[in-house]
DNA sequence: AGGATTTTACACTAGGTAGTTTACTTTTGG
DNA sequence: CCAAAAGTAAACTACCTAGTGTAAAATCCT
């Protein structure tokens, strides 16, 4: 019982941040007027207005929600005992599940949309955005310093790896020009990717 | 003296034209107003409907224009008694020089910006501006063809490289989170893709 | 010079949008 | 049960935008 008092007025919330989720998306943020997100919620355009003071209200608030659930994931630490390319390739697809995820590219796609004209601000968000891309990171730092890595300047590796995701799982799903990957086709692009890395820079 | 005659009509097509262009790389389609293009262009509201029917038209004649402008480029095809890697890193510079061009990206800018919320018609778009991609695949398959590459699936080994291009000098600089790079940069780019490409693929 | 073409300023139409006000009804909770 | 809190519909303000109509003025061409 401890979790169960929905208010009204929290139900109402949560009906407008839902409306706005996918309006936002299908629609994009400018497309969307007060009044189509009111009657999209099934909800006064005043108890619009008593949620949320102004549509950049609602806007950025919607954003941090979606920032809250998209915000989790982990492949694992660097292990010295285990195979260098079954690590990678686990860690590299924790990686894509992650970025690829239906949540993230919304999230991104709405920010996008709302910061597209206002590159600082953007700015700002991808740092944000972009603390996913540490994991990678440690782990080459951990490979590298065992000496089971060669060649490698981590800043460039973790980049090239991230440049390799992103250009078949990332931008073309953000820009709506290519569906989101299943498990097999993750599965083979994390494959693929810690197989052309490991070419090059396995010691 | 063949060439020189732009009548004051033509002058004023072409200030529209380079105010449209300026206006809506940095404040959007959208939020440019006609009037505002108007005052930018120094032209009276009137005369730019006198050369484009539409604001619609007006958009869609900048992009053919911007894609005209941005469009050549060639990295020479493939030689069977030259060094694989010298080959691969000319080509794909020359790759990088035409997807990081600033005419290219501003293109680019302004598509994503008025279709974002089309996909259909941006997909139609993007594979317009991808025409771009078929001079490595080109090459690829001739090189494989002539057994200095192995383990090759064309398309993939096409993808990767781009991808490892595109993630570095036109996502971020699409979205105005990176400047351009320089030559030396690109150059370096080339370099390290070519270099980790090649310790995968060659025979 | 003079008629045709183009440009200009400006008023105007028609429609959309963020946000507010008002007068009324429903829900909640002590 | 009843007062406070929250929700509702609808009209309203104030502003912005694409696009048009018009008559006068600047420019072009022969």
């Amino acid at each position: 019982m401890s979790e169960k008092k929905p208010t009204r007025s929290e139900l109402k919330r949560q009906a407008i941040l839902r409306a706005a989720k996918q309006a936002f998306q299908e629609r994009g943020v400018n497309n969307t007027s007060m009044d189509e997100l009111a009657a999209l919620a099934e909800v006064s355009k005043r108890t619009v207005y008593n949620h949320f003071a102004s549509k950049e209200v609602l806007i950025i608030t919607l954003m941090s929600e979606l920032w809250r659930q998209a915000t989790q994931c982990d492949g694992g630490d660097y292990e010295a005992d285990t195979d260098l390319k079954l690590q990678l390739c686990k860690l590299i697809e924790a990686e894509i599940a992650a970025i690829c995820s239906r949540e993230y590219i919304e999230l991104n796609r709405v920010a996008f949309d709302y910061f597209f004209h206002q590159p600082e601000a953007l700015r700002q968000q991808m740092e944000k955005f972009s603390a996913y891309e540490t994991s990678i990171t440690r782990w080459l730092k951990a490979a590298a310093a065992d000496g089971r890595l060669r060649d490698l300047d981590i800043e460039i590796g973790s980049k090239q790896i991230h440049n390799l995701i992103k250009g078949s799982c990332f931008w073309p799903q953000l820009m709506q020009v290519n569906p989101l990957l299943d498990q097999q086709e993750r599965h083979m692009l994390a494959e693929r990717t810690a197989a052309l890395f490991l070419s090059h820079y396995r010691a």
